[in-house]
DNA sequence: ACCTGAACACCGTTCAAGT
DNA sequence: ACCTGAACACCGTTCAAGT
């Protein structure tokens, strides 16, 4: 998995083939089949032991809006450092577990924050969807081309903290006013 | 491009190959070459295709939280009517385009709102990336698996429409206190 | 201007045979 | 339990030759 990773990070989704893993990892191409099913599973665990490293960088004191967005920033330091993989994981279902450190951490922090039990699980689905959507398009390209003609590494940033803080305000308000 | 997106809707962007569209269009698998560079421009031009076609569903009266609304809900239809070339599109930069319909349109909305002009494209960039999220969500069933243990189509309509009016009041928010 | 057949350089995966 | 070579059924794309 580690060795894919590399292949991925460097030359992207695409370009990786269960041959070229085996030339690097110097072995016979059908050997990989006795560790792994296929190579969709392949790229589904890979993109599970890639999202899992959330989990140690996960604070648990401070005000929830800021535990919130350590999280959000946590998320998009993991998507920027391995953009070739978090491209294409987005697409699928792996990026967010429903046991995962991701969610698990999420869920903890809106806990925190007081909102009510039967909105923790709804509006955490949500607020997740939105900052992949963030990140999707931080990736892609398509965030910084709608935003500005000449937009830079800082305008991706700054529009992911003004669209985070937004959504911190929106559970405020829901706390306050439910 | 119409034959090529029948197959995609039954079998999905993967099972797609040039010479299966050649065999459906009854037709050498070269002579595809002389409409169309390569497989990835015949891809990103179904998705410009598809994309498209939000243009004539836009209204231009009433409030404009019900024009933003209305212009989410067509998106959202339009990526469940094609979701298995939407799934894929996501990852890539042609579904809304800076001088496309979708794009257009937003901004229109967002300058009727009152939202300062020099506000409307880095927010209409954040909702629109927001959007991408609820929608890539939806597709993959990320949002349906974190929010509940048993969730439906309606759950994912209501979750939807909660973030949109999220992200609505957010806008309505910056418009009172810039 | 469009179509075609042959060919090239790749794929993922199966299976029988090895150690 | 792991590795291997040969083979199968596919790919995208190029190119020279046709109409």
């Amino acid at each position: 998995l580690a060795a894919a990773l590399r292949l991925i990070d460097a030359d992207g989704v695409e370009a990786l083939s269960m041959r070229k893993l085996a030339a690097n990892l110097q072995v016979n191409p059908m050997s990989l089949y006795h560790h792994v099913a296929n190579k969709a599973t392949l790229l589904a665990d890979v993109t599970r032991m890639v999202s899992a490293r959330i989990e140690e960088t996960v604070p648990t004191n401070g005000p929830w809006q800021q535990q919130l967005r350590r999280l959000a920033d946590d998320f998009r330091a993991l998507s920027l450092a391995h953009r070739n993989l978090m491209r294409y994981a987005f697409a699928g279902p792996n990026v967010i577990q429903r046991d995962g450190p991701m969610w698990l951490a999420l869920c903890r922090v809106l806990r925190a924050s007081g909102l009510p039990e039967r909105d923790i699980e709804p509006i955490g689905a949500v607020l997740a969807s939105l900052v992949c959507g963030l990140l999707l398009t931080e990736l892609n390209g398509t965030r910084r081309r709608l935003s500005a003609l000449d937009g830079t590494e800082a305008d991706d940033a700054a529009g992911f903290s003004l669209a985070v803080q937004m959504l911190i305000d929106g559970v405020a308000a829901r706390i306050a006013a439910p």
